[in-house]
DNA sequence: TTCGAAACACTAACCGTTAGTGCTATTGTC
DNA sequence: GACAATAGCACTAACGGTTAGTGTTTCGAA
């Protein structure tokens, strides 16, 4: 393989510099006069590209907003992956939430989140957004050495966790909340748990495949 | 033959009619085709009336694939609000939802998941309408006299609900997941329960009247 | 230097969706 | 029975997101 070394590449400089002057040109756009009173037109003439320019840089209009979406993503399962091996996933997972969740609930985020609460179609992309998330965590939780072998209840408390933050970042009080739905989740893993483990301890060799779709 | 005794009226039946023709002609061709690949504007050729006729039975597309949405949404509040005044609350929802389940898990429904899981649309779309779910749930939840008096409990339990349906529906052994997905439910539940009555004054976890705070 | 790939632009279209407008049939009322 | 009001429906035209097709430029590698 040609390792293209280390440096950025005037190119990729420059593309670099396109996608954030488009996504800055966006957000701008989007929080002066609201996500749907700005077209994909107006967002491209403002930033000097093409509309094509544009959907290649970003899936989506919705996309332009969502931009951290896979740091998110990477920083949750990354905090279950890599972590202490004794380490207890839960808290793991609480605290790493916990900081995400600080990130959002600051004031100069708050605009941001006022923005998407106004527009039904980043709502509705924020929820599919969030399934995904939940589908990558379920996968590190069911790789991980210390999850029951049973894959519904890893796939089920990746679904709360991700659960967690969206309930925790509506609440009056974030951190509090999330406290107290991570003591629900606590509960809710620990049967299961229990219940894995009467089920068949014995039992294993069992479906080590299954999972991913299109 | 139909005797309207509440008279329907003439002018009603006609619209129910062409609204079940659009939704008929549309699943069918969806089916046939793939949802994608059929446009509005087919369904309405083949339906035989206008698109802005289409539009005014059908909120959007997809809602002509999500047809009993909010057939849904009323059985499973109704699950809630209309059980015996000393029923507890989880199995009850573990009832409704696991009925609601086998309707969905049928032979001649599975062409219709089919469909679904094909279209980003589609899944998109599920996704949104869940979570509108989940907010009527945490709702009926939150105004039963069992409830704690802490709403962020009320509407994780009522998240946890929906993603267990959703799950299950996933699941190889659909009704063998629900059971193990409220079984977690149940130890959510009781941990929340049993924070609220630590936090707030001294009450009786398991007999307790939630009378009402402010 | 030369070649190929990638970024970008531009046009033109498709698709879902929504006014705006008006016709027609049904309904409740006189 | 006649009448006005209403609601269903059709039609055209458009808007906004998105993509295909077609070039053109520019950089990186051989």
């Amino acid at each position: 393989m040609t390792v293209p070394t280390v440096p950025p590449g005037r190119r990729e400089r420059k593309k670099a510099a396109t996608r954030q002057k488009i996504a800055d040109t966006a957000l701008r756009l989007f929080l002066e006069h609201g996500y749907d009173a700005v077209g994909i037109r107006e967002v491209a003439a403002e930033a000097d590209v093409a509309v094509t320019t544009v959907f290649a840089h970003f899936a989506s209009k919705e996309a332009l907003v969502f931009d951290q979406d896979e740091h998110f993503e990477q920083r949750l399962t990354y905090a279950v992956t890599a972590r202490a091996p004794q380490d207890p996933l839960i808290p793991a997972l609480r605290q790493e939430t916990g900081a995400l969740l600080s990130h959002c609930t600051t004031e100069e985020a708050a605009p941001l989140w006022q923005l998407i609460e106004g527009s039904s179609a980043l709502r509705q992309y924020e929820v599919s957004m969030r399934l995904r998330h939940a589908q990558s965590l379920a996968a590190a939780i069911t790789a991980d050495p210390a999850s029951p072998r049973d894959a519904t209840a890893c796939r089920t408390i990746a679904r709360f966790a991700i659960d967690a933050f969206s309930l925790a970042r509506e609440a009056d009080d974030p951190q509090a909340a999330l406290d107290e739905v991570f003591r629900m989740i606590d509960a809710a893993w620990e049967a299961a748990l229990l219940s894995s483990s009467e089920d068949g301890e014995s039992e294993d060799s069992e479906s080590e495949d299954g999972e991913e779709g299109s």
